[in-house]
DNA sequence: CGTGTTTGACCGGCGC
DNA sequence: GCGCCGGTCAAACACG
């Protein structure tokens, strides 16, 4: 991985399924992996990838927000969403494509985040490598295989956030599988699952090697059912925003904290299907927030004060 | 006792 | 073919 070879990967991103498998430079799986394995160049791919003058401000927000901070989460987050589809190698999961509309009461933003080419095969018809020790199949793949083909990888999204915490709570409950050591890098990668059983979503948590107060959180999958709940009273913060965007078709959360401080151009969304946002937290506040919204539904208010 | 974490071993992909 | 590396497993352990 890596064969950057002047080759922009994210130039393969198109609102037409085509591009995702095979062909091209590279297959999804790799630009995945080339965009998100090689944390330390993230940041200056989103750069790449972008005019300059939305560079510098993405930049300028970066210094901004290290003032914005919590105890446990703070500054900006710089978030990628990639609409991804397995294509004919069908990676992405069976649970179903969905939006996740989040607003403010400052009505200062809305985000949409979808998945539009989340809808081929399921992966479940698909063979998963042979598990590692021993016979025991695990449930879904995470990877797939076929004859002559790059694994495929089941739908990702990954997160930059500056955060003191590595593992932040997005509303669902995780079990840690592993842990590892990653070449040039000082700090581990953790492996989490989903433990709900029928939840095949994994993620991976792991620092940045340039700057240790980024957590990079990589999501892999969808959840096929509803977060247990948002900690920090209503406060939602950017894995579950994207975690929500996992949830079944139709249904929205609403994240009365997140606040869109800017958004790529629909020029650069649209060509690439590639949504690249900076989002601060609320006012720091000894209140939680009053707005109940849908959480007011969802969430007991015990758990939201948590 | 149930649940979650730690950690060494194992396996497969991939580059050389 | 070999070695490196990422990802996963599972036994042991910790904790409430």
């Amino acid at each position: 991985m890596g064969d950057k070879a002047g080759v922009d990967p994210l130039t393969e991103f198109t609102s037409d399924s085509s591009w995702a498998l095979p062909g091209g430079p590279d297959s999804v799986s790799d630009t995945f992996n080339y965009f998100f394995d090689r944390e330390s160049a993230i940041l200056s791919e989103f750069e790449w990838n972008l005019q300059p003058d939305h560079t510098e401000e993405i930049e300028r927000f970066d210094q901004l927000d290290r003032t914005d901070t919590r105890p446990d989460l703070a500054g900006t987050f710089f978030s990628v969403s990639e609409s991804f589809a397995g294509g004919g190698g069908g990676a992405a999961s069976s649970c179903v494509s969905g939006s996740v509309t989040s607003s403010n009461p400052g009505g200062s933003a809305n985000v949409l985040i979808s998945n539009p080419l989340m809808s081929s095969s399921s992966s479940e018809d698909l063979p998963e490598k042979s598990t590692g020790s021993g016979g025991k199949p695990s449930e879904i793949p995470s990877k797939v295989k076929k004859k002559g083909q790059k694994r495929i990888r089941q739908p990702r999204f990954a997160f930059m956030t500056k955060s003191e915490v590595d593992h932040l709570e997005d509303g669902y409950r995780w079990r840690k599988y592993g842990q590892k050591a990653v070449k040039n890098s000082p700090f581990p990668r953790s492996y989490y699952r989903c433990t709900n059983s029928k939840c095949t979503v994994k993620k991976r948590v792991e620092r940045s090697s340039e700057d240790s107060t980024i957590v990079i959180t990589t999501y892999e999958g969808q959840h096929c059912h509803h977060s247990v709940g948002f900690p920090r009273g209503g406060f939602i913060n950017h894995e579950a925003a994207f975690a929500g965007q996992l949830a079944p078709s139709g249904f929205q959360f609403h994240y009365p904290g997140i606040q869109l401080r800017r958004q790529i151009p629909p020029s650069i969304t649209q060509s690439k299907q590639v949504v690249v946002e900076s989002r601060t937290l609320p006012e720091p506040s000894p209140q939680f927030p009053t707005d109940d919204g849908l959480l007011g539904d969802i969430v007991p208010p015990g758990i939201r004060n948590r």
